[in-house]
DNA sequence: AATTTGTACGAACGATCGTACAGTTAGTTT
DNA sequence: AAACTAACTGTACGATCGTTCGTACAAATT
């Protein structure tokens, strides 16, 4: 078992293709996923559009394929931490300081790739904002079970996790656009008073 | 005095200009400035596309004008009638209520305009960002200045300010996305409480 | 009445967009 | 060694982008 036997000019393909998507989440945090061009992606990567195009065969599917390709990248550096540990008050402070820390360290050179995106689509409909309401979806719902998992709560776990959210989105929108890192010391301050309501 | 001599060449410019304009934030809402194009512009308004350029000469300038002319809505809808109240809770209240109505009733049809385009422009240069920033900061002090007009404070006005922002771009953000009307009833409970505690 | 001024238009430009398709290269299979 | 296959390239397409320019016409100035 394992081992098995791997055809070289897949893999190759497989790993041009992960080095178009990391590029391509770069740039849309920065220019959004409809600035991001097929050109521009070709240039940058020093290969040749058709060659970037034949991987996902139309525009859309290059932006659906990067915002799952974000979403991993955002599992793994947020959520998969925080769900190593118990439910519980630990768990969920894991949860909001790696999402500032994931923010604050600019894995993606825009801030948050969620960000940029959900404000990018929330108005317009087609696939792409549907996948991206969907995985927005998801990670509320998992701030608001995190909540749950602590026990003792004296107030409303949804409306502790509404407010929580805000606070991490805000830090990130106004670090960005202010270039301002006090922004985050603000966001730990309301998460920790909100955090202390919440339990006390 | 007064009366100042129309000319009516200029003052049919300046109709069509501002028809533009109100035109050109309300797709900015929701398609972005980058979105934004002058050839689509000028087929929505049935105009040439040299006419709509003319009046502006580069789309850059276009965007611009497209950012002060929302600036002006806003501040009709959500400042001014605030202001017309003595400093105080009543106009903390006010302030915080009017922006929540304006966003909710959709005012612009992506929801808040600079919620977009903040978002859009958060992370490149340039003065289309600049002057989205700039709006940016004058709103924070803005809501920074009212919550320090409320007397017997009982916490830091900045950090009251962040936080009450955050649940107004939180509720917008949610509720355009998920077409869910029950943030602005998270937003507004958690407004309340945060001004509870800092009265209190 | 003649002239200047400002708005709007139509046509055209070079660039770039997403997409199509036939050909080249290199690794796999027979 | 020949046949096959998957990744990638080069060229070309129609559409649209922002921008330029010369022109037409109406209003204001003289």
């Amino acid at each position: 078992m394992g081992g098995v036997k791997v055809d070289g000019r897949v893999e190759r393909g497989e790993q041009t293709r992960r080095q178009i998507l990391r590029r391509a989440a770069e740039i849309a945090s920065v220019e959004g996923l409809e600035g991001l061009s097929i050109g521009r992606l070709a240039t940058e990567l020093e290969v040749s559009k058709s060659g970037v195009f034949a991987h996902f065969g139309s525009k859309e599917e290059l932006q659906l394929a990067t915002v799952r390709a974000a979403a991993k990248i955002f599992v793994d550096e947020v959520v998969t931490p925080a769900l190593d540990l118990p439910p519980g008050v630990a768990r969920l402070e894991l949860l909001l300081e790696g999402w500032l820390a994931y923010s604050e360290r600019r894995t993606f050179p825009g801030g948050c790739f969620f960000y940029a995106v959900q404000a990018e689509f929330d108005a317009r409909p087609g696939r792409v904002r549907d996948a991206v309401a969907e995985y927005g979806r998801s990670w509320n719902a998992l701030v608001r079970e995190t909540v749950e998992g602590v026990p003792d709560l004296a107030v409303d776990a949804g409306q502790v996790a509404f407010e929580l959210v805000a606070f991490l989105e805000m830090a990130n929108a106004q670090s960005v656009l202010h270039d301002d890192p006090a922004a985050y010391t603000r966001a730990r301050a309301a998460v920790r008073s909100c955090l202390d309501r919440a339990i006390g």
